[in-house]
RNA sequence: GGCCCGAUGGCGGAGUGGUUACGUAGAGGACUGCAAAUCCUCGCACGCCGGUUCGAUUCCGGCUCGGGCCUCCA
């Protein structure tokens, strides 16, 4: 409903322990791993760069530190690849005992069996760059010979819900299932996209509708035409550093319906027809519903009969001037949230 | 307490050493039976205090506020 592409390939950390072995294996024979008390654990002083994507120094974050440091470990920043298991816990036979990988091997093993030493980007929550991602990158660039990870990261503020926080213990969790109940999926999409992703996003009702605003003007200068060609400033902006505020603007800034559906469609925006979207026919339900879908189908038919049949005893009413009788009827389909709008052709309808 | 990031109009938000986008909301007008849509016009902002500069929202420092991380789990 979103737009956003399902990933090719998810693998599960607990399928693919043997390749997680066998990096700690690398790693410790290479000097930058060690075994302490059925722990094996990464040294960090082994690595000089250790530290580079937090923008962290070794003295301030031992400076900060609060726990006391685990006596199995030769350094206070030292973290574990493989830690036993206790009797009944889940564990995997290694060269170590029976245990489990640490946290961040799963990841640099994963990446090296799917993708390979180097990858072209590396996303996440900006919550996971440290300890995550920096240990993930310790741990790949020594076990390939000082072979980047990535060469860029991409990490993605959070959605909030504004003045409090978005938690389970404060019942202010709201899912996209729930919004989908109410709003379309691009309405989402776009209220997403208006902020750029490294910045917090709180998201609020107000949040939504000017979303929802913003895509109705566009769908109406869209209408039913074809795409044409993508508009460069567009591209230019999503190029920097995937500036999606910036690209939004441009968007709005294009005069040809054309070049509008097809620079929107690259942002995975205005996917429908002006029509479809105005009258909230909303595909991805009936897609979703493939077995239901004729009856949603029908029951859309239904929903727009009855309103073609208001406008029409409404028409009857301004006829005979009747505005009063005109008025209601238009009232009544407004409280349902149908909006009719009197054009030149006659009388037209949308959802709100 | 330490480190990192941020602070722009009612809301969202880009960007810039000098004239401050754009969207949405709001105000006025045109149009309309009245509305809606559309078109025209118009308010409204660069957190605070210093510094650099002819000039700072933009650069530097401090402060305040907000977010993230700093232990375990993932």
């Amino acid at each position: 409903a979103l737009g956003v592409a399902p990933p090719t390939t998810a693998p599960h950390a607990t399928a693919e322990i043997a390749p997680m072995v066998a990096m700690i294996e690398r790693l410790i024979a290479l000097g930058n791993a060690y075994v302490g008390q059925g722990h094996v654990l990464f040294h960090v002083p082994s690595d000089p760069d250790y530290g580079a994507l937090s923008r962290r120094d070794r003295d301030a974050m031992l400076a900060g530190a609060r726990v006391e440091v685990a006596p199995y470990k030769r350094d206070p920043a030292d973290f574990v690849l493989w830690k036993p298991s206790a009797e009944g816990m889940l564990g995997w036979d290694s060269p170590w005992g029976r245990g489990r990988p640490g946290w961040h091997i799963e990841c640099s093993a994963m990446i090296r069996a799917h993708l390979g030493e180097t990858i072209d980007i590396h996303g996440g929550g900006l919550d996971l760059i440290f300890p995550h991602h920096e240990n993930e990158i310790a741990q790949s660039r020594c076990a390939h010979g000082g072979a980047p990870l990535a060469r860029y990261w991409v990490h993605n503020g959070f959605v909030d819900m504004g003045a409090e926080k978005m938690s389970k213990s404060l019942g202010n969790v709201i899912t996209p299932e729930e919004l989908l109940q109410r709003h379309q999926g691009e309405t989402l999409r776009l209220a997403l996209l208006s902020s750029h992703y490294r910045q917090p996003l709180p998201w609020t009702e107000s949040l939504v509708a000017q979303a929802k605003a913003t895509l109705d003007g566009l769908y109406r200068k869209v209408g039913d035409v074809e795409p044409g060609d993508v508009d460069d400033g567009v591209i230019e902006a999503l190029r920097d550093d995937l500036n999606t505020p910036l690209a939004l603007t441009r968007l709005m800034a294009i005069d040809d319906p054309a070049t509008i559906k097809s620079s929107g469609a690259l942002l995975g925006l205005l996917s429908q027809t002006g029509e479809d979207w105005l009258k909230g026919r909303n595909p991805h339900v009936t897609v979703a519903l493939v077995g239901l879908s004729m009856t949603v189908h029908q029951g859309v038919i239904r929903a727009e009969n009855y309103i073609e049949q208001k406008i029409a005893e409404r028409a009857e009413a301004k006829a005979n001037r009747d505005f009063a009788a005109a008025d209601r009827i238009r009232d009544e389909l407004k409280a349902e949230g149908i909006l009719l709008e009197d054009g030149p052709q006659g009388t037209t309808w949308r959802r709100a």
